[in-house]
RNA sequence: GGGCGAUUAGCUCAGUCGGCUAGAGCGCUACCUUCACACGGUAGAAGUCACAGGUUCGAGUCCUGUAUCGCCCA
């Protein structure tokens, strides 16, 4: 092996052979018990970004996991057609060469779209593949696929024909710079530093107001008011009843009405009504038959009906029309204002509320089943808080407005007669009208929704509405794992899908993880320029190490935050795995290597290698259940800690000296002990780190050439018999640990008293007891190298009588004998202070137990730990009572 | 305005059913180029668990309120 791991080279090659071994296939024809995840599919004009990176991590641990329990595992891959982003790019392609869509006609527009996807829509599935992603690409898909397509086709029939699309002006969130409608989940709520402006509108007739005052954000909108409003139970304007209000500027008269969604604490308690661009303004206008007067164009400037203000934009005619009414003597103040605006999810741009005609799905009966399978348990969301977010906005759902004015993406297939005004909706393309027959009949020019081809990617993806046995065998799937942004927009919509068009759930479990941040807390965006690019890292740190480390820093479902350092973590984890194995290899002289619990002589281990063998079987028990409960992080650290500080720190260590003195046969059960426990170590990561673990596993030769990590059997601690003949239990555990504080607190000696690391010293220990003492003789090979001792004596009947450096632990005591060197003035004090601490630790003992409350309400076994405590504690108070005795003796 | 989350070591965060003598990583201090690894080793220092009440034998954990920060929805 080479000194340095090279992750560059090494995880390029083993993509590319598990690509080719197609690892990543699963197939009703392999039989057995199916899971299936579904990729979100990544718009097909993105880049990845650390959130994709999380997100896919953790789909690949899951798939890389069940695949080794031996499941028949499928991961669905592809992307989304993402109408609105992949037609602004393609436009501002054109742009740079001078021309519009329109130029180029709307089928040459969507040739144009299609070539654009050809040459640059791969680039998010080749980063996936670099993150070392395992899934099913032989079924990658494309919202736009043929089959896809005809689905969506499908899908907007049965809803038309049952009723449940239909069309209707409503305000909508409208994009001047997209130039299409958004749905409410597409109009995203910024906090904007806007302020209220306090417009005067005159009043006339018999009323003793001159003016009355309106408070607005939008002034701009007033040129489309058609009535001021005020609350029914709000008495200041009263005198208003018989007057006219007229509008500013155009001069126009304004009708008084009374409603109820007035707000009178609000401003002045009097507001404008604009029913053409404001919702609440709409609704009032429609109780009250306001006419709706549109004052805008679709890309955000005024239109004809603003008089000197046509043409300008609405920001522009904002200003001018405030420095217009100023001069008029009509602005009472302009406070500053914090609200929240809709602004564009694709393009930022500010959002304007428009009346106009689209397209709508009813949602309230696709809900309902959807609530109950969420209700009943059937689909569960971990953490499970988003339970409540999930219902909330499903018992409050709204219409979804599903077209948009672009040209990229399904085209919405109804149909309208020219001859008899007949509309309907069509699989495919019709020639004739089936009413009267007439050939002139014309499409909706609009197309749909991305997302509405996204929801019903769960069954599209295997072929649906063809009836087929992979739809039938994997679905529903399992997990699906995403963000909380996209509940709305995906999970909840696929679940309405699924039951409407499947008749099921469309997934058991939703994972929804943390959004990713910067180290200041703030969303990685590129306008702040603060966006860590996962393929940087991996250039950098390997993708190992981008995925290691970011499931060690990522609490189930709390956000993240990641700075460039932090992906040290991993790489430095992958590193000490790579010289662990460089470790072995040395000492393996060459020999083929042997491993699993057939390699092991119950007679021949040791108390360290049976402790090795029982943390091992306590690390895949818990990263196992930690996997089970979506704990990626537990299991991460129970795998750190293992290998790291278990296995590599103190098993490695121990090791070196049997390796170096041992006999043939006791090197061969030392070797057979390490690579069973670093074997199952690679399996039990190989999920989190694919690559660097498939690279030893093969150089350590734990399978042969043709074999894959991948496909290996998932470490499952071994059954009760086993632990029993090679005595894995608890007893030899509790001693090797103890060893260890023992060995820390002879070194702790060392330390205080600066001796040189490379010396080497005598220790005293006085063990515990006889059989402690025993056991500490057979391994006093190993605690000479570990301690640096040239010698140890061992003795439970010690009795030193010399003042000298001493360290208490629960295996005994450790002397450091040295002339000339002890404090016995610093020793005193050191153990007075720890006597100190352990009296007042058995008064507090002392005093639970003395309280009649705890011992008669705590549980037994609470109180129990309690006694046992108190009787440790008076043993080492008597311990280091004698040892201050002897101190205070000699000095 | 409504809802959700967070507040624990200098920093970033764990802490699951209330039993804690509160942990990890990074950083910091001292020592060490020792024959797997300086992307390393050994040892160490470091905490009023945001605040105020309450429940309980017992509260970092449960309840109420306050403060600060963040997110979502209006």
């Amino acid at each position: 092996m080479e000194k340095n791991y090279d992750p560059a080279a090494i995880e390029a090659k083993w993509y590319k052979w598990w690509m080719e071994q197609g690892l990543f296939h699963g197939d009703v024809e392999q039989g057995g018990d199916p899971y299936c995840v579904m990729i979100p599919p990544p718009n097909v004009t993105g880049i990845l970004h650390m959130g994709h990176a999380l997100n896919n991590t953790i789909q690949d641990i899951l798939v890389r996991w069940r695949r080794m329990q031996g499941r028949n595992v499928v991961w669905m891959p592809g992307t989304d057609h993402a109408g609105i982003a992949t037609q602004n790019v393609v436009e501002r392609q054109l742009k740079k060469e001078g021309k519009t869509r329109e130029d180029l006609g709307r089928d040459a527009f969507i040739d144009r779209v299609w070539h654009w996807r050809e040459d640059y829509g791969g680039t998010i599935i080749r980063q996936l593949k670099r993150l070392g992603c395992s899934c099913d690409w032989q079924r990658e898909r494309f919202t736009m696929d043929e089959g896809l397509s005809r689905a969506v086709e499908e899908v907007f029939v049965r809803l038309y024909d049952k009723g449940l699309i239909y069309r209707a002006s409503y305000i909508i969130n409208w994009c001047p710079r997209c130039h299409t409608a958004l749905s409410d989940e597409e109009s995203e709520h910024q906090p904007v530093d806007g302020r209220l402006y306090y417009i005067r509108y005159p009043v006339e007739g018999n009323s003793s107001l001159e003016h009355i005052t309106v408070a607005t954000t939008r002034p701009e909108t007033m040129l489309g008011d058609t009535a001021v409003a005020i609350h029914p139970e709000d008495g200041r304007y009263a005198e208003l009843d018989t007057a006219v209000v007229r509008l500013p500027i155009l001069e126009r008269p304004l009708r008084v009405i009374k409603d109820t969604l007035v707000d009178p604490e609000f401003g002045t308690g009097v507001v404008k009504v604009t029913p053409a661009h404001d919702p609440n303004d709409f609704e009032m206008g429609q109780r009250h038959g306001l006419e709706s007067l549109n004052v805008m164009n679709s890309d955000g400037t005024m239109n004809d009906a603003c008089g000197a203000y046509s043409g300008m934009d609405r920001f522009e005619c904002r200003k001018q029309l405030v420095a217009d009414l100023d001069k008029m003597g009509l602005i009472e103040r302009i406070d500053k204002h914090a609200h929240a605006v809709g602004h564009c999810y694709r393009c930022d741009t500010k959002v304007e509320p428009r009346l106009s005609p689209q397209w709508f799905v009813k949602m309230k009966p696709l809900a309902e089943p959807a609530i109950e399978a969420v209700r009943s348990g059937k689909i569960s969301f971990t953490p499970e808080r988003w339970t409540k977010f999930y219902l909330d906005w499903m018992e409050n759902i709204r219409d979804w407005c599903i077209s948009r004015q672009i040209w990229w993406g399904h085209r919405i297939p109804v149909f309208t007669c020219d001859a008899c005004h007949h509309e309907w909706a069509a699989r495919g393309i019709p020639d004739i009208c089936p009413v009267c027959g007439s050939r002139n009949i014309t499409q909706d020019p609009d197309v749909l929704d991305t997302w509405f081809s996204s929801w019903l990617w769960p069954f599209t993806t295997f072929g649906w509405p063809e009836d087929n046995r992979d739809l039938k065998f994997y679905y529903p799937t399992h997990d699906l794992v995403t963000a909380s942004e996209i509940i709305f927009f995906w999970v909840a919509r696929m679940i309405m899908a699924g039951y409407e068009f499947m008749g099921d759930i469309p997934f058991s479990r939703v994972y929804i993880h943390g959004t990713v941040r910067d180290d200041r807390g703030r969303k990685m965006s590129k306008s702040l320029g603060n966006s860590i690019d996962p393929i940087s890292v991996i250039d950098k740190f390997s993708a190992d190490a981008l995925r290691f480390s970011l499931m060690m820093i990522t609490a189930t479902g709390q956000d993240v935050f990641l700075s460039d350092d932090k992906f040290e973590i991993g790489r430095n984890f992958a590193t000490k795995l790579w010289n662990a194995a460089r470790f072995m290899q040395m000492n393996a002289g060459g020999e083929a290597v042997k491993c699993g619990v057939e390699q092991l002589d119950p007679a021949a281990l040791s108390a360290d290698d049976r402790q090795i063998l029982r943390k091992l079987q306590d690390a895949a028990h818990d990263c196992n259940d930690y996997l089970e409960k979506y704990r990626f992080n537990d299991a991460a650290h129970v795998l750190y800690e293992f290998v790291w500080h278990q296995y590599c720190d103190w098993y490695l260590e121990y090791a070196k000296a049997d390796l170096r003195d041992g006999d043939d046969a006791r090197r061969r059960q030392i070797l057979a002990v390490m690579n069973t426990v670093f074997d199952s170590a690679l399996r039990l990561l190989h999920p989190m780190m694919p690559f660097v673990t498939e690279e030893l596993w093969h150089a350590m030769g734990y399978g042969n050439d043709s074999e894959s990590i991948m496909a290996a059997d998932w470490p499952v601690p071994w059954d009760a018999g086993v632990i029993k003949r090679f005595g894995l239990n608890e007893a030899i555990a509790a001693y090797v640990d103890g060893k260890h504080e023992l060995i820390r607190s002879g070194r702790m000696l060392r330390a205080d008293y600066g001796i040189e690391p490379a010396r080497e010293i005598n220790y005293l220990i006085k063990a515990t007891d006889e059989s402690t003492a025993v056991m500490l003789q057979n391994d006093l090979v190993s605690l000479k190298a570990l301690l640096r001792a040239a010698d140890i004596t061992i003795d439970h009947s010690l009795t030193v009588k010399q003042a000298m450096p001493v360290g208490l632990v629960k295996l005994g005591a450790v002397y450091m004998p040295l002339e000339g060197v002890v404090d016995a003035a610093a020793e005193l004090a050191k153990m007075q202070k720890q006597q100190d601490k352990t009296s007042a630790e058995l008064q507090r003992v002392n005093a639970k137990l003395a309280n009649e409350k705890f011992t008669a309400k705590a549980p037994e076994d609470v109180v129990e730990r309690q006694r046992e405590r108190r009787e440790e504690l008076i043993v080492e108070l008597e311990k280091k009572q004698k040892i201050i005795d002897m101190l205070k003796g000699r000095k």
